[in-house]
DNA sequence: GCGACAG
DNA sequence: ATCTTGTCGC
């Protein structure tokens, strides 16, 4: 079968599926689908980044999907989609994805390009759970994703130094969950974490790759702007 | 019990 | 996340 009925195929299971209505049935979600991630590099290839972001419409009553599907290593835009649906699950620290994927999962059926990796919007394994936004979005397309955040949730790093492309572990205990890297000198880090089928090197590296001018990636900046904008 | 807390 | 103009700094 082609990767593109493979896509579509999970996106439509991902969708057939039942969302929790509560945090204790999300939190078990979370728990049984955590195994599924997997934490090494299973791809080669990339000839298509894409970035997925959302906005809030009517008050947060609508939640607004945006995907930008970018080519490598030109980092043109090559296709965007869009999704609006009725905003079902609160903002819950921890809880980010049952909020976000729903919509996300809507847009990405619209796509006419797979992409081969995806940057999203907030943290994938630096999670007190280990099943960020970034996790759970790879885990239902099984697509190699990134969690890049711009704040954090959990973790504590030492000190980074001021230049572009320095960065630090970034440690739960004993255990490293992500890094902070600095993707432009002298600007607030960002917080790097696999989201699956990526080690967190190759993840910190794409990051860089996809970085050429900005403190954020072209791929979010792009879904960031078609998911904030009134039109569209 | 008291803070911290992706978007 | 979002409401919002001008303004300070490299």
């Amino acid at each position: 079968m082609e990767p593109a009925k493979i896509f579509q195929g999970n996106i439509q299971e991902a969708l057939n599926q039942p969302w929790p209505q509560t945090v204790d049935a999300a939190r078990k979600i979370q728990e049984q689908l955590r195994s599924q991630v997997i934490r090494d590099d299973g791809f080669s290839t990339v000839q298509y980044v894409a970035g997925v972001d959302v906005g809030f419409e009517d008050n947060y009553r609508i939640t607004k999907a945006a995907v930008a599907v970018l080519r490598y290593p030109s980092l043109e835009l090559v296709e965007r989609a869009i999704a609006r649906i009725p905003t079902t699950f609160p903002y819950i620290p921890g809880f980010l994805s049952f909020r976000e994927i729903p919509a996300l999962l809507q847009a990405l059926q619209k796509l006419n390009t797979i992409p081969d990796l995806i940057l999203c919007d907030g943290q994938g394994f630096a999670h007190p759970r280990r099943f960020g936004i970034a996790c759970h979005l790879g885990v239902l397309l099984d697509v190699p994703a990134i969690g890049v955040a711009k704040s954090r949730l959990i973790g504590t790093h030492e000190e980074l130094a001021a230049e572009k492309g320095s960065w630090q572990s970034l440690w739960d205990k004993e255990e490293r969950v992500g890094a902070i890297l600095r993707s432009r000198a002298n600007v607030k880090p960002l917080y790097i974490s696999i989201g699956h089928k990526i080690s967190l090197e190759t993840a910190i590296n794409w990051v860089l790759r996809c970085t050429p001018k900005y403190r954020l990636p072209e791929t979010t900046r792009l879904a960031d702007r078609f998911a904030s904008a009134r039109e569209g």
